[in-house]
DNA sequence: CGTCCATCTATACGGATGTATAAATCCGGG
DNA sequence: CCCGGATTTATACATCCGTATAGATGGACG
């Protein structure tokens, strides 16, 4: 393995240890028993090689998700949500630094037009990705991954991933439980139907 | 103004255009005409500064939307979720370096107790007061906030502010709009009765 | 007026970091 | 075998940053 491989996989395994934004080059050339100079060589730069890692990770952790929400062919788009949601909150705790390097990313990428180009793709294709899901789970041919009820619904399932998921961040203790997320959802659209 | 107040100003200022992460102690000091040393003198280190200054505005940010949220004592649940929502994604264009200097001190906090105790405890203070509206939207004298019910829906409102600010912060063109959303829940509920 | 404490000033220190440079090495093809 | 481009190595550089230190200043008070 030449030293580009090397130094993806020290990436990979760095991020989801260390978080983003506080490896070094320096931590990178260790962890891959590689050269300083190889990073720039390379990749151009410590970023460069820190993004193209952060792109592969979180595609494989979109694409679990992905898999989760579809195992059950019979599932209605409020189970796939709720189920989703637990996915979620189950696989947090092992996932922990890696949530942090996306949100150490997230904050890079304000200077970083190439990292948010990057980033907002991924969000984009997950979207996508979640709306087909839904789609499919309307049982109806004419309704397509781009109807505006099924990015709609996508982009709020999402929503409530991503804050969940902050919240955890912060505080896992009095973060929300999926039960509890489903329950307020039922209860909020319920009253307002009174 | 000692150099105290000074300092806060500045800090406060820096917050709201600059975001959290690259305020370097010689920024906090030519804002605020005052001397490095003095940051020390008043605040411990610099983070001790940013993090009093962070405090502060994060709770007026919260506050503003209380404010909103509580304007209609007749509106439902739904409505004032949707009213929050709404004024989120309409104040971000106005407040995205300060939404940045939230997600960058997340980053932060996680190698700084401190600050992620004080970061925590706004979030909860957050969380409670939601749920408190949500109890006085029930009309129900027996219903308090610390009703599973309350928090529930009041965790789910946050959760959907949350995301929506990151996904706003990553993508602003793409990020789901309000009406999109409440049409998304409403839809997910209803399919889920069939 | 003189003392003393709080505050403010100017500067130096020590360290860490990303990247560039130049030389060494490897390896496939002629 | 040997040449040449690709890769790897070792190191130097330049910069920036947070904090500590030591002394100056100012004003309240006896």
């Amino acid at each position: 393995m030449g030293h580009r491989e090397l130094l993806l996989d020290a990436a990979r395994r760095l991020l989801e240890d260390k978080g983003y934004a506080h490896i070094t080059a320096r931590d990178l050339v260790a962890a891959s028993g590689t050269n300083l100079a190889s990073i720039g060589y390379h990749f151009g730069s410590k970023n460069g090689l820190l993004n193209a890692a952060l792109g592969d990770v979180f595609e494989e952790w979109t694409d679990a998700l992905a898999e989760v929400a579809l195992a059950d062919p019979h599932a209605s788009p409020l189970q796939r949500a709720h189920l989703t949601w637990a996915t979620v909150l189950l696989h947090l705790a092992d996932k922990r630094a890696l949530l942090l390097s996306f949100v150490e990313a997230l904050a890079q990428a304000e200077r970083d037009p190439a990292l948010r180009e990057q980033l907002a793709e991924v969000q984009d294709r997950t979207r996508t990705r979640v709306a087909e899901i839904v789609a499919t789970s309307y049982g109806d041919a004419d309704v397509h991954a781009d109807d505006p009820r099924c990015t709609a619904v996508a982009g709020f399932i999402l929503a409530v991933c991503d804050g969940l998921a902050l919240q955890w961040l912060l505080d896992p203790q009095r973060s929300p439980r999926p039960e509890h997320l489903l329950a307020g959802l039922n209860d909020l659209v319920a009253r307002s139907q009174n």
